[in-house]
DNA sequence: ATTTTGACCTTGAAACTAAAAAAGTCAGAA
DNA sequence: TTCTGACTTTTTTAGTTTCAAGGTCAAAAT
């Protein structure tokens, strides 16, 4: 199999990765079955990417990057920052509920310096959106904080908090079950509302 | 070696046990060493105990009694509500700090029914705790809430997940870090001073 | 020059094994 | 009724084997 340009079928592996990693798990899928979907050879992967674990990295980054950039445009958008807090959380429902199966949490625990980096700039990123539409609320006079940033640290940790607290029994290997998570996103959004209370001018 | 009586033997026992637990952590700890330090037979152990994750949570359950029984007295001496909730973030500090070093974590991923139910037990008498002192604060006029219980239960919840939020990588298997917790308690603070202003009437 | 590949090497997770250590039992002593 | 020494059973640990999956490379194809 060959691709117009060196993108283009990086493109191509990412997109049949994905399709493999969301239906079977990542780890249930190797890297010959990438190959043999593309009908290439699995040497051909290793000429694009690193290792396997790069190539989850990658997937896992573009599509953080369409939800990401989903949530920044909410964040620019929005006119009332209490509707776009609660936007935010419709945008977390549906991604999750997508890429459930991506087995983002075990690369979580992969503790590999690269992988760990990555989230910590995820949870930042995250972080900023929530600093960005609560100093919104700030200027038009809908909310009053002290500390913008340390407000939206405090929102994220806390929101971020129930998808381990919201399950009666935390497990360890599994990925995310998508009938719990709407329990966690309905916690989500109760929490969201008293927070707001508690900000508001 | 001899007691006077059964419930004294008891608890030499559970007391030589937590000794050793708090020391060097219940998995590195041998019934044998715990017959030593009694100078008796470790079959006298299990006279008492049916064996030694029995006594793991007898010992967990003497030291939560204390814990439960200090919060509910906060609960019912309390005479504003928002300080109340502050005094048991500040009982949860000085809990933790003696005993972080029990294994709670480890007893909790155990998976087996018995701990499970007691862990379940234990979240609702927190989040009890809660509901009474929000309670109180609705009946002074302190709080204005639609829904005691789940707004008891929601709080409990946040708090709880900031354990595993704030610190940015969570360790699987290490008991909880005392440096670490410190943080956690600070953002449990944050987050109840907006919490309460989102209830305040 | 860049991209691709078949053939090949390397690694890591699962499946055994044996030995040691700790858990747990019991008949009988105190 | 409480306790114990001597005992058995279970769990943990470390070492080994094996094989599928990860990963490499010289050479071929474009």
């Amino acid at each position: 199999m060959q691709a117009d340009n060196k993108d283009d079928m990086r493109d191509k592996i990412l997109e049949a990765a994905l399709k493999r990693f969301t239906q079977y798990g990542a780890s249930k899928t190797t890297m010959n079955e990438i190959a043999e979907d593309l009908r290439c050879s699995k040497a051909s992967l290793y000429y694009y990417f690193p290792d396997k674990n790069g190539m989850h990295q990658a997937v896992l980054q573009k599509i953080g990057e369409t939800y990401f950039q989903e949530m920044e445009m909410e964040a620019r958008n929005a006119t009332s920052a209490t509707k776009a807090l609660f936007k935010l959380v419709e945008i977390r429902r549906s991604f999750i509920s997508r890429f459930c199966r991506l087995e983002l949490f075990k690369l979580l625990n992969d503790c590999s310096t690269t992988v760990q980096e990555l989230m910590v700039a995820a949870k930042k990123r995250e972080m900023e959106i929530h600093a960005a539409i609560i100093q919104h609320g700030v200027n038009t006079g809908e909310f009053k904080v002290e500390d913008v940033h340390k407000t939206a640290v405090l929102l994220t940790q806390a929101m971020m908090g129930l998808r381990f607290t919201v399950p009666d029994v935390v497990h360890k290997n599994n990925d995310i079950d998508v009938a719990l998570f709407e329990r966690v996103i309905e916690q989500q959004k109760a929490l969201l509302e008293v927070f707001i209370k508690g900000i508001k001018a």
